[in-house]
Parts: C-alpha cells; sequence; structure tokens
DNA sequence: TACTATACGGAAACACGATTCCGTTTGTCA
DNA sequence: TGACAAACGGAATCGTGTTTCCGTATAGTA
C-alpha cells in the first residue's frame, strides 16, 4: 500500500471516530471526508461502505472492554470486579453518542462483524461473575446474559440524560440491586 | 367537518398506532396510507407532516401515564405504590416499539407538543414518590426526576432484549436497588 | 335533484444523502 | 528522470422517502 493511501486511511479513520461520537450512525460520509481534508473517493477507497467504516469504529471500541475486563479479573474482591467492570465500561463508552446508539442496538451496523470481540470479551466477563456468584457478592441468578441488557439500560441513560453523570446514580442502583437479597 | 373526513382521520390514527408500534419513526406514509385504505394525500389532510402525526402516537400514549399514576397513588402500602407505578408503565410500554425509541430519546418527534401531558404526569407522580420517601419505604434521595432515567432504562432493555420479558428482571434490580440504604 | 364546499387519490416534484465514475495527480521504481 | 500503477477529488448519478398539487369524487344542503 502506497504511503500517502496508508495515511489517508488513518485520517478518515481519526475523522470519522470523532464525528462517530458526536451525531452516531448520522454522521454523513462527505463531512467525514471533510473532516478528514480528504475527498469522498479516498472515504470510499478504504470502506466499501458508511456501515463498513461505522462497524469499524464499533470494533474498535469493543476491544477496550475485553481490556477493562481482564483488568478487572485481577480484582481481588469478588464483588469489587464486577462493580468495576461495569464502572469502567460505562466509562469508556460517556462521551460516544454514536457507540451508546451501537450498544442500545438502535444503529443498524453490522454486528456479524463483531462476533469475534465480542467472545473475546465474554470469556473474562463470565468468570468474573461466576467468581462473584461463588463467594455470594451477587445474586444467585446473575449471569453473564445480564451484561448487556445492564450496560443497555445504563448507556440509554447516558446517552439520553442531560449532559450530567446522572448515569452514575442509574449504576448505583443496579449495582445495588445486584447484591444478594 | 364532514363525516368521511372524520372516519378517516380515525382510520389514519388507527393505521399509525399500529404501524408505529412495530416500526417506530421507521414507518412510511405510504405505509399509513395503504393501511388505512386512504390516499397519502388524506393523510396529509388531517396531518401537517409525518412528525406531527407521530407526536400524536406519543401523546396518547403519554396520557396512558397519567392514568396509571393516578390510580397508583390510591394504593395503601407507600413502597407497592412505587413499585405499581413502575410495573405499569413498562407494561404499558411493552410492545410498541415506537414508544419504547421515543421514551428513549433517539427519535426526534416534536416533545414541545406534549408538555401538558408530562405536567400531568409528573404532579401525581411526585406525590408518589415523596410518600414513599417520607415512609422511609425507598431511598431517601429518590426524586421524581429519576423516573424517566430508570424508565429509559427499563425501556431500552426491552427494545433491545430478545423478545422475551427480561426486562422484568432489569426492572426487579432497580426497584430492589431503590430500597434503602 | 342540482349545487358547492370539502375531501379524496396518487402521480409528480423535491430533498437529501450514499455511492459511482472517471479525468487528474502522485508515489514508487527502474 | 521517465513511466505507470495506485490513489485522489468531487461532480454526477441513484435510491428512497416526504410533501405538494390538482383533477376528480362526494357529503351536505336547499
Amino acid at each position: 500500500m502506497r504511503a500517502d493511501a496508508r495515511r489517508n486511511r488513518e485520517k478518515v479513520l481519526v475523522a470519522a471516530r470523532e464525528l462517530f461520537a458526536r451525531d452516531g450512525e448520522g454522521v454523513q460520509i462527505e463531512e467525514i471526508a471533510n473532516h478528514a481534508g480528504v475527498g469522498i473517493g479516498t472515504v470510499y477507497r478504504h470502506f466499501p461502505t458508511k456501515g463498513a467504516l461505522l462497524t469499524e469504529m464499533v470494533r474498535t471500541r469493543f476491544q477496550r472492554f475485553t481490556e477493562i475486563a481482564l483488568a478487572a479479573e485481577e480484582i481481588e474482591d469478588p464483588y469489587e470486579a464486577v462493580a468495576t467492570l461495569f464502572t469502567e465500561s460505562a466509562i469508556a463508552v460517556e462521551g460516544d453518542a454514536g457507540f451508546q446508539l451501537a450498544m442500545m442496538g438502535v444503529e443498524d451496523l453490522e454486528w456479524e462483524g463483531i462476533e469475534q470481540e465480542k467472545a473475546a470479551f465474554a470469556a473474562p466477563a463470565s468468570r468474573i461473575i461466576e467468581r462473584a456468584v461463588k463467594a455470594g457478592a451477587v445474586r444467585p441468578d446473575m449471569s453473564v446474559d445480564d451484561i448487556p441488557m445492564l450496560m443497555c439500560g445504563i448507556t440509554s441513560t447516558m446517552y439520553f440524560g442531560p449532559g450530567g453523570g446522572e448515569w452514575r446514580r442509574h449504576l448505583d442502583l443496579i449495582l445495588s440491586g445486584l447484591r444478594p437479597n
């Protein structure tokens, strides 16, 4: 690949990241191109469709979750590990409207492309939850399948709520609801 | 207003209700018209824009919340009143994807049109929360402003979650998180 | 029944954004 | 320094869905 091509690809990615974070799926290709300082054609040279470009954004963000889960697994206290998993994940999503919408499932992105990332996250996350359940630190019926649901709720509060950190209260309620009985 | 006009207006409303519930903001005017058995022009005769029609849908649904709040206020037990308020509201939204999206704030509807309905709901809802707080049945820091946030979370679970009633678990967690300390 | 204000239907005009296409420019290599 | 494949820019094209417009049909009334 030619040097300028690699450079432009990177510029497109950076611009897309910023604008997708601000506007979600609503970003226009032309705007991304302008912001990156390249032509529309160049965007299409690197990504076959708008969806492919945005899926790329989501994939990157998702990988961050896996890092967080891996780090949380190292925490001694089983409950703290769970709390950290949720809290850090929420923080990672804060300020990225596009990803928030993606988490909520309202953007029609090609989630197919990120199965692999999902699995990579599910493994450590499962271990964290299982450990907490065994230790009696959370409800006995909690499972890894609750994570998308709960994150979805927190995320939507984040997206919907006026500016501030209202989502922290929501998270707080959920964490307290997760304690046994 | 001529009799046929009134009849058609009603047919449009019914069709719009059904299709908005199924597809959200994505419904097409032509589809609504076909479903109602009228022409596109007739839809526009009764509602100046698509947004005006959909706002009408949301307004109707919202009024249902007020009825629920008013009924919940009659419940003796202060905690039960809160729990009922949330549970019944959630049930009212179940199965209406359009309204779910509206609650989550992702449809760009003209919410201005429903300020009045909002206020009508806030009054009884406030009384319910205040009573529960005074009775020590919920966290002392709970307020009526938590309702949109929490409903938003529940609603998004409903929309996002695969079919079933997963949202009941989310609601369950939230209600248990709302208990004092 | 004849008249007229209303209302109707749906083809056409519009709006808007994704994607294509091709003439031009640029990086790379001999 | 050519030569040429790779990459670029952005006008033009296409697709899709909303809204307008106007000739036709109908309810209501004398």
